[in-house]
DNA sequence: CGTGTTTTTGCGTTTTGTTGCAATAAAATA
DNA sequence: TATTTTATTGCAACAAAACGCAAAAACACG
């Protein structure tokens, strides 16, 4: 077995269960625990996992919830302004949760008139805060890893609504798989949202860029918008330029 | 489990519940006692929780007084624990909003299985934090005044759930009067909501009491539980006791 | 084809990390 | 104060990682 070929395997065991143990490796694999950690090593150079005493952790899998403090928010507030100057005044938006928007909703201007359809009851509270902002919160289940809504009743009422933008944040990000996830239900919901909208855009901190998880939602062409708090010609986003989709 | 699993998972707990034990960890991870207390002192070294005899609480509860401006938010624990009372395992519950629902969903027990459905994203937030209850958020226009979803849709989709119980707070309530309110839709929306409830119990502060304002929700005798935080046999609540009316 | 170079891999050793135990100290509780 | 519960500390056993080294494989190039 080639090492590009243990490598790939690792990662999809990452993408997969989102950790692995250097000793399930070494047994699956067959080979020393030195190639398993030295390809581990590798890996984390490639910045694609974090590695921990024991095995590795999936980046995308950010110690879930941490509400006190919210992960890398400078990164975030960068992203939220560029997001905010695709907002025009009477345009009907429809968002998803995620601390990633709501840092979004805070920095939308204090005069702005528009209608905002959300599934994210968080960020329909802090949307109310703007006078001008109709803001319409979409029900149904209500997830209580996401705290998002989501399942059937949310996207039978999404089909019924047209929005000139959506915008949602995202757990993973790949120019050649597109946009994917992990959870069915988020999944399937993804795919409503986007099917609703004129034109899509994706919130996203750097780390998340070349990340494939295990279920598609859409390939990278559906998406209209990429926004990431990298300057406009970083190297990492080279490979997105070449698509077909606006970089901010 | 990989040391920063049990971290994560110790963060999840505090983030959700805003404290944890020592022996609960125990259990719940299957290891030492030792090993929960050496994970707590890095998670402290971390800056990320604080540290007491017998196990941790989370950062933001001391930090953020948020709670502590909760108008008379003693009264209002008083009515969520007798409130807590009417509910049962395998119950279905509708709530409205309000800061009194909310003290009352935080004293649920941590077992509880039942099904709530709400109009406020608040509370399904709250709710969200116990892993036994299903919640359905029902979504609509959202009132920047109440903190509530409001509206046609709303009512639509009331009409369509069968609840034991309803839980609502109030602005008025008068013996003779009944129940009444000041805006039009919330008087629509309290109105579907009893519709759909085999039983309703308002929470009330007492000084809302003998209020009688303009727009007429139901008959006292509609209601079938008044509970407020004064004892059972206090004066204020003689003209209640005349109906037919369970008081808590 | 042969020879020198680089890459890859596994082995032994040392170092570091992790965990549970026992003895003792401190804090909470009655 | 007496008793129980919880913390702290040092220690030993074990697991995993790092490091240097050498064998083997793959590669480059005359």
């Amino acid at each position: 077995m080639l090492k590009k070929e243990r490598h790939d395997f690792i990662m999809r065991q990452i993408n997969l269960h989102n950790r692995v143990l250097t000793s399930d490796l070494v047994q699956l694999l067959n080979v020393s625990e030195d190639t398993i950690r030295r390809d581990l090593q590798e890996l984390v150079d490639e910045n694609l996992l974090y590695k921990v005493h024991g095995g590795a952790l999936s980046k995308s899998y950010h110690s879930s919830f941490d509400d006190s403090t919210v992960y890398a928010r400078d990164s975030k507030i960068a992203i939220g302004k560029k997001a905010v100057q695709l907002i025009k005044d009477g345009m009907v938006v429809l968002t998803g949760g995620g601390t990633t928007i709501l840092e979004f909703v805070k920095l939308l201007p204090q005069g702005l008139t528009a209608t905002f359809f959300t599934i994210s009851p968080l960020v329909a509270v802090e949307l109310a805060k703007y006078n001008n902002i109709e803001v319409i919160l979409i029900g149904g289940l209500f997830s209580k890893n996401s705290q998002v809504t989501y399942g059937g009743q949310v996207i039978t009422q999404l089909a019924e609504i047209k929005a000139d933008l959506c915008l949602m944040g995202t757990s993973a990000i790949h120019p050649d798989e597109g946009l994917t996830d992990t959870y069915w239900e988020i999944n399937q919901l993804k795919k409503a949202m986007l099917a609703c909208a004129k034109r899509t855009a994706v919130l996203c901190i750097s780390e998340k860029l070349d990340i494939a998880l295990r279920l598609r939602v859409c390939p990278i062409e559906s998406i209209s918008h990429l926004i990431t708090e990298l300057d406009l010609g970083h190297e990492s986003l080279s490979r997105y330029r070449e698509k077909e989709l606006n970089i901010l």
